[in-house]
DNA sequence: AATGAATGAGCTTTCATTCAT
DNA sequence: GATGAATGAAAGCTCATTCAT
């Protein structure tokens, strides 16, 4: 309904705002009950009809899909920062796991349509997730060159492994120790052991 | 029917029975629908009334519990000729692993309530996860001793790892190689490293 | 099952009880507002949810069939009386298309499901427009063999003209007179002149 | 086209052009898909805006109108080439009924419309269906001073009963002969009897 | 204990029409 | 005059669960 603007309303403009309007509430709504949540509640929150809703985004994924566009500047530049900034292959791709992560347990849900994504092509998040797993190639790679990465891992599986960890996210959180837990269980699986017995003793937990 | 039989024990009979027999259609049902089907289907496909279903399982996770007890002979069955028969206390821990992957892998969706067991302790589905925990516990530690787990890993994060690669499956299916892929990166995570590079080249797929 | 046992099970007099509300709820509503009205209203005026209605009616067609088999015995009653108390063919003939008219002009909108379930099958209302058509054929026959009745006049084509009758009552009713015009047209149209010029004078009405 | 005209007269030729664009289209639209499909389908087919379309004609009545009087000439010709040619009263208006059955069989749907027209008079349809009318009444005149017509049809009955006959064409059509079987019911409804038994044996199908 | 009828919020989607620009 | 975004009621239908019988 009518903000506190006056006199001037509707346009292009004015669609650009309901929609970013609407990618507003859906990212607050999403973040606040998981991605299960009703399109007509959240139409109703953002004060538009379902009409709108639909005509913005056809159907949920296709908002989740701007939703995780709209952050895909930001998982763009942590993938440059990291690139410029890290030297150590290693690392770097490690930070960019880091990323993901955080990216991919934005929402409560979220890791399901992805995974889902990642086998039916026709999902609008399909693209983003190839996106992502080239990316994730690229510093695998480079890890492997390096010989700090195991050379049988493949993108595609730390991805998934990503995925997977996110998914359990929710379930670790009620014990606190457990998520960095599984993401060095991960690292370590894709991590090359170095000279030392314990390779990655910077992310394993110490614990009593 | 029976007209003349004692009341009381035609019912309980009659009880017994209609528990059994809904537990055969949801494991057929869940094994071929997954487990998001309507629980009014399975009443009807198992020739009972919703209310029925409703008496013997207050709601689909007391269903799914009753279901995975069924299977639990099944696998403490495995866990006692794993004890038995593996001397090697690294491969009995893969073997157990690997014995609950095939459990969680059962029915499609099933990783899922699972997870939600972990958090939520009022689930019928908690204690079996607990159960299997302190198993894994038990196997880990004999690992652990043997130096052949990494110390820092629990047991319930290996539990969670295997939830979340059982429910990466469905996704890694499509894609012949990745499930052993995650099973194998899994592996090296929890896996100490021995005298060799390659610490588990028998899992590892060797790929070009 | 025990269908007059009294206080052993009342459910099935229930759900009789709570079928016939709605049917004599809906029988007002289409009555009042044409058959086009939202199902949900009509749940809603019956103070049963859209779930009951649609236990009872799997769809509109339904509903409106078990309206329609409501009034059968009208008209099987009214077939009989014609029957048994009418001798001459043409007017027993005439009587029973004046019957269904009035059937069919039960609700505003009716004729249009009737005639589509005269081309699709599937629908629950062709049972019902088939046994009609051999009982106007009935009475066509025996019209026939009297010479009554033009000889390549067919009951189907007499059934669908009584809908197409019955369907341009809404139009004609803000003229009284066409009503009757219509009829007495069709009227004429099926019948087989007398010796007299005007074969049905009687009908015809008679306007300065 | 003239850029340099003044802009008011290239607006109206662009509005013209436009209006004359939606119609063609409108007319394959209805013509292909019934008169039901949604109006925006039909702006996106004609490559304009809903609003435009809504500029042009107010609602989907008021596009028919504009359509059917696109043939409005189309009958008038008709008219006139019967007036002219047949100087039989009773063919002349036995072929201006088949004339007015074709116009209002253009479009699945239309007799319902049109029988609307009759009783709300603000419909736009209204005056074209009065016209028709009229020139109904005066074949139908026409046909009564020779008495090849019964005195007490009317003009508006014979509408009607056309309309009535378009609109169950469609469930006639999955059953050849009923279309004419059903204009045949009316013509002998309509036509004064001839001193032969059979008034009209060219047109009632002759069957064994 | 069994039954299955009832509930009713919930879902996605469509569309005629309005109206600000 | 043209545009097309917005509206929002309405549709048909599902289903987990409750509860009266």
């Amino acid at each position: 309904m009518g903000e506190a603007a006056p006199g001037e309303r509707r346009q292009r403009t004015d669609k650009q705002r309901n929609r970013t309007h609407i990618l507003e509430v859906a990212q607050r709504f999403f973040a606040e009950q998981g991605i299960s949540g009703s399109m007509d509640a959240i139409a109703k929150q953002a004060g538009v009809g379902p009409g709108t809703l639909y005509r913005h985004f056809p159907n949920r994924e296709a908002l989740l899909a701007a939703l995780l566009q709209a952050r895909e500047e930001e998982l763009e530049a942590r993938r440059v920062a990291i690139k410029h900034e890290v030297t150590d292959s290693r690392t770097a791709l490690a930070q960019w796991l880091q990323a993901l992560s955080e990216w991919a347990t934005a929402f409560d849900g979220l890791p399901e349509p992805l995974r889902a994504a990642l086998t039916e092509n026709t999902s609008p998040l399909a693209l983003t997730c190839q996106g992502y797993i080239t990316i994730t190639d690229e510093f695998l790679h480079a890890a492997q060159r390096d010989g700090s990465a195991k050379p049988w891992v493949r993108g595609r599986d730390l991805f998934l492994s990503t995925l997977a960890t996110a998914w359990a996210r929710s379930a670790a959180l009620a014990d606190e120790s457990s998520p960095d837990a599984l993401s060095a269980l991960v690292r370590s699986g894709w991590e090359a052991p170095t000279k030392e017995a314990t390779p990655h003793s910077d992310t394993s937990p110490s614990r009593p």
